[in-house]
DNA sequence: GCTGCAATTATGCAAGCGTATAATTGGATG
DNA sequence: CATCCAATTATACGCTTGCATAATTGCAGC
């Protein structure tokens, strides 16, 4: 019989040990949904003991909301990402945009199937449902800024109402790439993303889009 | 102290007891999220007693297959319905299907959150993946349908390339009136998906649609 | 190298979960 | 109105869950 050793551990500082609960239920929560992510399981995967989370999270409530957090943040700088190594000319970054959130990895089963769990606790928790709508109006604003930038004149209700339509095509072409991925060629879903916004905006994207 | 006395009880057919129990199913994972719809929960609701459900069905998870199945084709009919009171008209009638999606009822957040939390067992059943992708693509069927009655001459791959894109843009307005109901006014969404479908299309949907 | 304290592990508990199985009872049938 | 079976209830079991609390230990500062 074993002499019941204590589990050997290192020290580490509080931030080290936050993002790596974070990420281990993201992680879990992305492989197994919602129901996968118990405090055991994400004590395992990062590599700690339950009890441990309890010491940096008052209640497991407390660590789904910061990953989720988290998980918009991620999501945010992704795109933003996008931006930086795009082409000049306004045409050609809002085509590179555009057709980055209609591939892989934006257009990922896993990715949809995070932001799926979270989506009850954001209806909920007025905490999360603030952070939910910063993120996404965030996003919209880069959208319309892109778009304002294209060589036309469209007065701010216009280009408002344009920016909510082009990003309700990306978000739904997106739903659907990831919902059923084998329903769709490759690029398919980029080609008919730029297509779209060009015919709601009254410029030609996929010319744009081509030339990467 | 009680005397013990079984509860009282009334026989019903077996479709009587498994709609209820269905029902009682989508109507906790609306409120409460999946976590919600336990089986003693869903008991409750439907009026019987944990162990029927056992009866009816052979494991919890079949009964989420129904329920399932029930949502979708709840969503099925409910759009065949908008087009029966339909206006005549190719275009007007477009225009109608394309408006009644993003105005209440369909456009609910309670309606996101049901098959939200259905997400991550569609990804992972079989069953419940083939339920999706018959709904799914008898959906965009019939959207493609009403395109191609519009008096224009397109090819098939520009009507299926079409039909996708629109569904696009209804998906993802949808979403995002569900997800963020606060961040439109009124019929604002209704109007911007029929400029954006309109643009798409290359025809005046909005004029169609100001006539109801 | 000792000391002190925060970081970490270990243990335990009450509640709730899905499921199995046995005991009852409603109500149609003759 | 007695019979009988399916519909229904009742009870219990083994697991897992989030959380509380107590015991240990790594390591920085002296």
């Amino acid at each position: 019989m074993t002499t019941g050793e204590r589990r050997p551990y290192k020290r580490e500082g509080e931030e080290v040990r936050r993002e790596a609960m974070i990420a281990a239920a993201l992680d879990l929560i992305a492989e197994g949904g919602i129901a996968a992510a118990t405090v055991r399981a994400i004590a395992e995967k990062a590599g700690v003991t339950p009890g441990l989370i309890r010491h940096y999270f008052k209640a497991k409530e407390d660590l789904t909301r910061a990953a989720y957090q988290t998980l918009m943040e991620r999501m945010t700088q992704a795109s933003a990402l996008v931006l930086d190594t795009a082409p000049d000319g306004a045409g050609a970054r809002l085509a590179a945009f555009v057709a980055a959130s209609l591939r892989p990895p934006v257009v990922d089963p896993a990715a949809m199937g995070l932001w799926a769990g979270f989506i009850h606790h954001v209806q909920r928790d007025p905490m999360l449902r603030e952070v939910h709508r910063t993120t996404y109006l965030g996003y919209r604003d880069v959208l319309q800024a892109l778009i304002a930038a294209l060589p036309r004149k469209a007065d701010a209700a216009t280009l408002r109402a344009q920016a909510i339509a082009c990003n309700g095509v990306i978000d739904g072409l997106w739903l659907e790439g990831c919902a059923l991925p084998e329903a769709f060629v490759k690029d398919e879903l980029a080609e008919i993303g730029l297509r779209s916004v060009g015919a709601i905006l009254g410029v030609d994207l996929l010319a744009e889009g081509k030339k990467t």
